[in-house]
DNA sequence: GCCGTTTTCGGCCCGACTGTTTTCAGTCG
């Protein structure tokens, strides 16, 4: 019985979920999450493990773990866990997702009003019930029935790009008061995160409650949460939750590293502090009492003997293990990039013309481009026939004469059919620089005959790149059903190319799986999939995730010159 | 439920804000 990692670590943490609902040991739910997460960066197969007898070595796997997970991975099932989730109704676990709610809360509901589920609460709110319960009272009650509307509205999750607009404007409006002395964009997006819940900004300055005050007359701002000295929260009319931390100048760097997180990262440097005798918060890192000094997040670093630990990477993935060691990554740069693929044109369903596009990325200072319209079968985009493609290649031929600055490459978005062949003869292929071949029909099939029909293209010789890879639409729709590790190990296999899609839509390889795949020694392209001369500057989303992924620039093939380019896709 | 250059038992990361309290529990990050 094989079973994928994601199955098995969902099911640790709805275990630590249910062990809190039922006002089980808080640690002992805390042991479930912290195996979740060990299991979520193990990089040996679990089943091999197992079979191995070696589960039991992992850091945060004991006896009681090493049993349920034996017996889950092997079987499929797991006794412990049904009995559990028997035991309680499903509804309060979706109570936990409305803000204010905890699990001590829900289970207060559960046990006095034998409320089980969302809808029940809602009434439960009109109806005034809530006020009589102990730690109850009339606010809770309505913040509880606001917390339902604003499920109904918003799912609670929002795309990096849309936050990262609204966190930049507002940050302006900020230190545009004058009264900052630094402030910075904290939180999930300074880690690039392809989603995020909310926006953080971090802000020292000599009088905290003014800058509160104008902080919540910001036009943008729809509601106040909290309002305190030292945090404010707030809601952006666009449904974003904005909290916005105020600390003293000189505890600005351990407030940056504290509130840029990850909460993961975070609990393992306070983990590390503390073995080495030092005590660390969002105030300082303490020896003894006293303050160990720094001017900056690098001394931070220094002072518990590690690396500077760059925001995208401290996800708690085995970046302080690098750290420790000297080991972590020179992330590839904006600067680094010398090339851009995957761009459409009117050929298709772009909007400009190939010469506007060319223009627009030398503009950008690129010294490559690569023209990738959709091909025959993708109708829908209006794929180009056979005579179109000739077409476009004569006038790129045109274009490069034109040109010395910059080089554009002839390539295809080919759509992989359903049996995993690419849409022209070898008749069209074979005239082309490049192709990139991606899944854009037929989503719904079984795991393996999707894996099977992408590993097929990846076998053919005039596939380069393999573009988006999952086909996720971030927020939106999931990706399709494949063993992307399987597909990872092919692509590493026949030397072949991943795209990184760098549209802030998709951010497709997601970053989780880029550091395996890099691991396996495969090479990847950022892609902005740009549909228009503005989709262009995708490219930065693209860079953070690549980043996220702990990408050099020697791994990203956008960063190459010219001619080590063409030894690549020969 | 896990773990041990103090420990096989007694710890387990830390602090702000709110609302319900009258000193604190719950929630959140």
């Amino acid at each position: 019985m094989s079973m994928d990692k994601k199955t098995v670590t969902d099911i640790l943490n709805e275990i630590g979920l249910l062990l809190e609902l039922k006002g089980e040991n808080p640690f002992k739910s805390r042991a479930y999450y912290n195996a979740a997460r060990t299991i979520e960066v193990l990089d040996d197969d679990i089943e091999k493990l197992i079979k191995e007898d070696r589960l039991k070595d992992v850091k945060g796997i004991g006896d009681a773990l090493n049993k349920k997970l034996t017996e889950l991975i092997t079987t499929g099932r797991l006794e412990y866990y049904e009995n559990l989730k028997a035991s309680i109704p499903e509804g309060l676990i979706e109570m936990l997702k409305i803000p204010g709610l905890g699990p001590k809360k829900i289970k207060t509901l559960y046990d006095k009003l034998d409320i089980k589920t969302v809808g029940e609460l809602e009434y439960a709110c009109i109806e005034n019930r809530l006020v009589e319960l102990p730690g109850f009272g009339e606010k809770t009650q309505k913040k509880i029935l606001e917390g339902i509307q604003f499920i109904k509205q918003f799912s609670g999750k929002h795309l990096f790009m849309d936050a990262y607009l609204e966190a930049t404007s507002l940050k302006q409006y900020l230190v545009d008061s004058g009264l900052t002395i630094r402030c910075e964009i904290a939180g999930s997006l300074r880690r690039r995160k392809e989603t995020v819940k909310d926006i953080d900004i971090l802000a020292t300055c000599d009088n905290p409650e003014k800058l509160m005050d104008v902080f919540t007359k910001y036009e943008g701002i729809r509601d106040i949460v909290a309002k305190g000295e030292t945090k404010t929260s707030v809601i952006l009319k666009s449904g974003i939750n904005v909290d916005l931390r105020v600390v003293k100048d000189e505890e600005f760097p351990y407030a940056l590293h504290h509130f840029t997180g990850s909460k993961e990262h975070n609990t393992a440097m306070r983990h590390r502090a503390k073995q080495m005798g030092i005590k660390m918060n969002e105030y300082g890192l303490f020896k003894d009492d006293l303050l160990v000094k720094c001017y900056d997040e690098d001394d931070i670093f220094k002072s518990l003997a590690l690396q500077y630990i760059p925001p995208e990477l401290r996800e708690n993935m085995g970046e302080i293990e690098a750290a420790e060691k000297g080991l972590l990554p020179i992330l590839i740069d904006e600067k680094d990039i010398k090339g851009v693929f995957h761009v459409h044109t009117i050929y298709s369903d772009g909007a400009n013309t190939i010469s506007e596009m060319v223009n627009a990325a030398r503009d950008c200072g690129y010294k490559i481009i690569g023209i990738t319209d959709h091909s025959k079968s993708a109708f829908y985009a209006n794929g180009l026939k056979e005579e179109d493609v000739l077409r476009q290649l004569d006038e790129i031929d045109e274009l490069n004469n034109k040109y010395s600055d910059i080089k554009i490459l002839k390539g295809i978005e080919s759509d992989i059919l359903k049996d995993g062949s690419l849409d022209y003869d070898e008749d069209i292929l074979r005239r082309l620089d490049f192709v990139i071949a991606s899944v854009h029909s037929n989503f719904k099939m079984t795991k393996d005959d999707m894996t099977e029909r992408i590993i097929k293209a990846i076998k053919n010789k005039y596939t380069k790149i393999i573009g988006h890879l999952t086909g996720r639409l971030l927020l939106a729709r999931d990706g399709y059903d494949i063993d992307v590790y399987k597909i990872i190990d092919s692509v590493a296999e026949y030397g072949k190319i991943i795209e990184i899609n760098a549209s802030p839509y998709r951010l497709d390889l997601d970053w989780r799986y880029i550091k395996y795949a890099k691991e396996k020694g495969v090479k990847f392209a950022i892609c902005p999939d740009a549909h228009r001369i503005e989709g262009l500057d995708d490219m930065k989303y693209g860079i953070g995730i690549a980043r996220k992924g702990w990408l050099e620039a020697k791994d990203v093939i956008n960063t190459y010159e010219y001619d080590e380019l063409k030894k690549v896709l020969k």
